[in-house]
DNA sequence: CATTTTTCTTATCTTTTGTTAACGTTTTGA
DNA sequence: TCAAAACGTTAACAAAAGATAAGAAAAATG
């Protein structure tokens, strides 16, 4: 994808947001920064501080942990979705967890100095907050769902809700990913597989 | 404790944040409402939407879901800290848990039409909207490690951090709670409890 | 296109957790 | 103050999950 077109897809994913207008455009596409991330390459690593957020225009991306020596995939994300290891890049603390590119991807990207700036702004930093704001509240809501579901289903049930509405995931995603992403193993969710192929057969 | 401490309570949670002066204060201010909550009486319930966002000015609240007639204790909040039933709160849709005092509670809250009022504000929208989203994000990582710690920990390592760091739930809870918050049963705690001191014994 | 590598399933065995119930203790509240 | 409710531990059993290993199928890679 060519870089204007890139670009051009962030001011789409802002607008999901806030209402913005040329002129504002004019003030935040230049802090933007496109990269590509080929496949198995890392956005973010443990140790390091991840200095940028990013939307991802092209390809996907896993999140996971290494705990002793095994990888353990906690999310993934795909395309017109942001990335970033959000503890890292908001507290400039060093990271925990690799970011992966699980096929080329191509990210627009924008790092902690641009945005800073832009909510500093006197003219878009009113609405950078706002757009701030809301990213985190739609982030907070999505974790806030996860870990009730921790507490109060079955492995077998997050799975169950998983198969209803985790589309895009269940296609593009090696099970044994998924089985990390729900808090088990890969053979316990092969079991469960196999107990809910026995009941609706 | 009087209204006006408990107030002035709120302009230096806010600051904590964002610093404040007198005139943003000035209109801030008028749009708290103070309220009392009895011991066991609900701040938020599953089905009504909840339209505050409060801070504890004394007292505590527990989070807990109804699950076959089972209450599961999410979470606590103390004095100091913010509660709401958030997923409700920024959407408007019908909650799904109960905010329940822990003991005769204070709370100092902005509901739903006055905090978007003041993140509406000419002269103090911006520092709101930077309130919010730092609140916002201070959540979103509370949410990230507890999420990280369901996918990489086990339960007993999960009660042993929460040992080292969790002062106050350890003492002002009971231990039936601390074991819904660690995503397992009361049972299962007491046993794990027993192997830790047989260990450290 | 051949050969690694990855992925998924299955089996076995161990460990942990859930479930239910019982018991003594503590706390609550009328 | 006294009865009821709540709390924490323990036991016994069932159910589920983890660990490990083996094997077949699919995919990736040079």
């Amino acid at each position: 994808m060519d870089t204007l077109t890139a670009i051009n897809k962030f001011r789409e994913h802002v607008e999901l947001y806030v209402p913005m207008n040329d002129a504002e455009w004019q003030i935040l596409s230049p802090l933007l920064e496109v990269s590509h991330l080929k496949k198995k390459k890392n956005f973010a690593e443990p140790g390091k501080v991840c200095t940028q957020i990013g939307l991802i225009v092209k390809g996907s991306v896993r999140y996971f942990n290494v705990k002793d020596g095994e990888e353990i995939t906690g999310y993934f994300s795909f395309e017109n979705e942001l990335l970033s290891s959000y503890k890292s890049f908001l507290t400039g603390a060093p990271g925990l967890n690799y970011i992966q590119a699980l096929e080329d991807t191509q990210i627009v990207a924008l790092n902690y100095k641009a945005m800073q700036q832009a909510y500093a702004h006197e003219l878009i930093g009113h609405k950078m907050e706002r757009f701030g704001r809301l990213v985190a509240e739609h982030y907070l809501i999505c974790y806030e769902d996860r870990v009730t579901s921790f507490l109060t289903q079955t492995p077998e049930e997050r799975y169950n809700k998983l198969l209803e509405t985790g589309g895009e995931v269940l296609q593009r995603i090696p099970q044994h990913y998924i089985a990390n992403f729900l808090g088990i193993t890969p053979v316990s969710l092969s079991r469960i597989r196999r107990r809910i192929m026995k009941i609706s057969a």
